[in-house]
Formats: C-alpha cells, structure tokens, sequence
DNA sequence: ACCTGAACACCGTTCAAGT
DNA sequence: ACCTGAACACCGTTCAAGT
C-alpha cells in the first residue's frame, strides 16, 4: 500500500493544459450547470492552485468558450447525399440533438450566451448549406434561409432543455372548461418533430412557387 | 438654492416598494445587461441601503422573476377577430417583437433562463390559442402547435437579440468562391419575416391535410 | 415596521515572488 | 517556463442591533 499525500498536496498526475482544463470544466458544468462553474473549483477538481489556470487560459470567459468550441467539434453527422432533402434535414437536426442532450446545460449556455457558436466551417453549417443548395434554395436567399433554420432549431432545442417546451405542451386550451389535464410529462420528441416538419414544409411550399 | 445634503446621505423622494425596486431594476438592466445587475448597485441607484432591499424583496432572484413578470405584463396586442389567422398570428409575433426590442437584454435573459416566462394567463398565450382555435387547430393538438409557435418566435428573437441571426445570414454560402460578401448589416426584419412566413406556411398545409 | 453596519463565505483576477 | 500565496475589489446574504 502506497501512503496517500495529504490531502490538497495530492500531485497531479497529468500536468495542466488547456485540453484538460476545457475537459474538467466541461465535467463540472454537466454535472452543476455553468453558473456554479468557478475558477476556483475547476481549480481543485484539477488538483491545481487557483492562479496556476491563469497560465494555460486567459480568463473565465476563455474556458467557457473554449468548453464550447470543444464540444461543438465533437458534432458528427452523416451525409447522404442521394436522400431527398427533406429527410437529410431531419436527419441534420435529430444529430445535433443528440449532441445538445448530451451537453444540455452548456448547450442551452451556448445558445443564448455566445452567437458565433455556429461558425461558417462547423460541419453543422457546411452540411445545411449543401442540403439547402440541393434542396434547389436560391444562392441568395440560402443565408437567410439557413439562418432561419438555425435559429428554429437552437431556438426549439432552448425550449426543450430549460423546460419551456414540456410546460407550455401542457397547458390546457384556455378556452375551454372540461378538458383534463395535459399528461405530467408530455412527449417533447413530438414538439421537437412537429417543429420540425412544420418548417420543411413551409420550405417546400416555398421552393415549389420560386421554381 | 437648496443645499444638497452631502454623497450618501441624500434621502430618498420615494419610499422602498417591490414596484419600484423592479422599475430601478429594469433600468439597470436595459442600461447594463442582467450580468451587470447587482443588489449593491440596484440598491445605490435607490439611494439605499444595500441590505433595505431585502425588506422588500426576498432575493436576487425574485429581483429578476418580478422584472420579467412586470415587463410580460405591458405586452399589449390587438385582437382583430375578423382578419384571416395568418395576419392575426404574424400581428401577434410582431407585437411580441416590439416588447423584445424595447428591453432586449431581459428578454434574452428571460427567454433562455425563465421556462415559466409565459404563463397560461397571459395574453400571449391567450391570444395565440384563440388564433390556433380559430384557425382549425384540433383542440388535442392545440398545446403543441402552440408550444412549438412560442419555441420558434422566442428562438428567432433570441438570436436576433444576441446577434447570431445577424451573424448566420451574413454568412456566404460556402460552395462558391466568387461571392461579394454579405452587406455588414443584413437585414433581421427579413430574416424574421421569412421565419414567420415558413411555420404559417407549414401550419396551413397541415391544416389542410387535416380537414 | 423598517432600516442599517458589520460580518461571512464566497467570487475573478493581479502581482510579486518563488522553483 | 511554470507555479503559488497574498491581496484587491468585488459579490449575495445573515444577523444582531438600532429607530
């Protein structure tokens, strides 16, 4: 048996870096949510002083969104290219959920907190345009377009994961009296899809009277 | 000429009420941002005592609940029941729009960190299910068109308010090399618009598939 | 009832000093 | 080059004491 250092001396076995320090930020922030992240217990959770992060990161706001650029790397999805457009979003979008529960509390942080989450040579962004291109969507309309459809996706994804989304599909009509109640936990994958059909067809409507 | 009573000690022309404190709040706000809040500065800028606040008002957080309660309830919207459900909905967003633009930084707080931000009483909601009611809408299906509406207008309005629409429909599509950049100011009016006019496009032909 | 000063347990960050 | 302790200028909030 090996004797345990005091407690606090404890040597780290890996040494400080950024990578890491992105990596137990992230930790901390899935488990407590980003507002109880804090220099100083990213620190500990590193085994490190407080000020020893300060050499590897500039400053809070620099974790953050490095955390972010990170996780955003992470998103994968599939490319087929012979499937009609329709299904090609769909699939886009269902991925990047994934991605977003997996995270949620930083990806509902990211969605409001930083607008260059989605950058122009994030494969999100390069996959919309092309599956938009093929959808037959105008050169110079697509930015408008694309930007529409990002700002639909995060925005329903921001509903989902703080919750809006569960309790507004719960409510009642007001109008009417007998009505029971909406079950406790009304299914979320629907709104997302309902959402999600929803603004497909609104695009179909609109290719088909451009062309 | 009055003397003025020296720094710090000047007396208050208005006594401490809950009303008050959110109205001084909301200055702060509109001012600063959310994150430049603070019950030290909130209280100065009442010419009072950090801790008399507390008198009146149970925390931070309340602080920030009863400003968005306050703010949610001046939304005003007009109800044109004759007019086709298309207008009276795009009426709706637009008028929500309006109140977003006028304190942005706390609809943007409120929209990703308040589920509870529009409540089944208020005339958003209210409104937004007569319109649904009126357009057709199944009343079974009713809270989850609805819900997906609120989704996309708080999301369309989040990163406009942020910044990320701006940035996304400036972007140039990516396949093409000999593109002029986008103009530095794209247009957000359009992009909402355009918004708006896909999910009214896609909730009519699911209404009329329906019946 | 309403206000207040002192205090507590935190923050992010700077800086001079150590190895 | 990397780390660290002390310190600064802040936070939100509690509590005992004042009027």
């Amino acid at each position: 048996m090996e004797k345990k250092p005091p407690r606090g001396t404890r040597k780290r076995e890996v040494p400080l870096t950024e990578a890491g320090i992105y990596a137990a930020a992230l930790r901390l922030i899935d488990a407590d949510g980003v507002e109880a992240l804090t220099m100083r217990k990213l620190a500990t959770s590193l085994d490190a002083n407080p000020m020893s992060l300060y050499h590897h990161v500039p400053n809070k706001d620099a974790v953050l969104r490095g955390v972010a650029r990170m996780v955003g790397t992470q998103f994968r999805t599939v490319t087929l290219e012979d499937a009609p457009w329709q299904e090609r979003i769909r699939l886009l979008a269902t991925d990047f959920r994934t991605l977003a529960h997996r995270h949620p509390k930083l990806m509902a942080y990211s969605f409001s907190h930083q607008a260059d989450f989605i950058q122009p040579e994030d494969p999100f962004w390069v996959s919309l345009a092309a599956i938009l291109d093929a959808a037959g969507v105008p050169h110079s309309e697509l930015p408008q377009i694309a930007a529409l459809v990002c700002a639909v996706i995060t925005g329903v994804l921001t509903a989902e994961l703080n919750g809006a989304l569960n309790q507004w599909s719960s409510l009642k009509p007001p109008t009417v009296g007998e009505d029971v109640l909406a079950p406790p936990d009304s299914d979320e994958n629907g709104v997302f899809r309902l959402a999600l059909d929803t603004i497909i067809t609104g695009l179909e409507s609109r290719l088909a009277t451009d062309g």
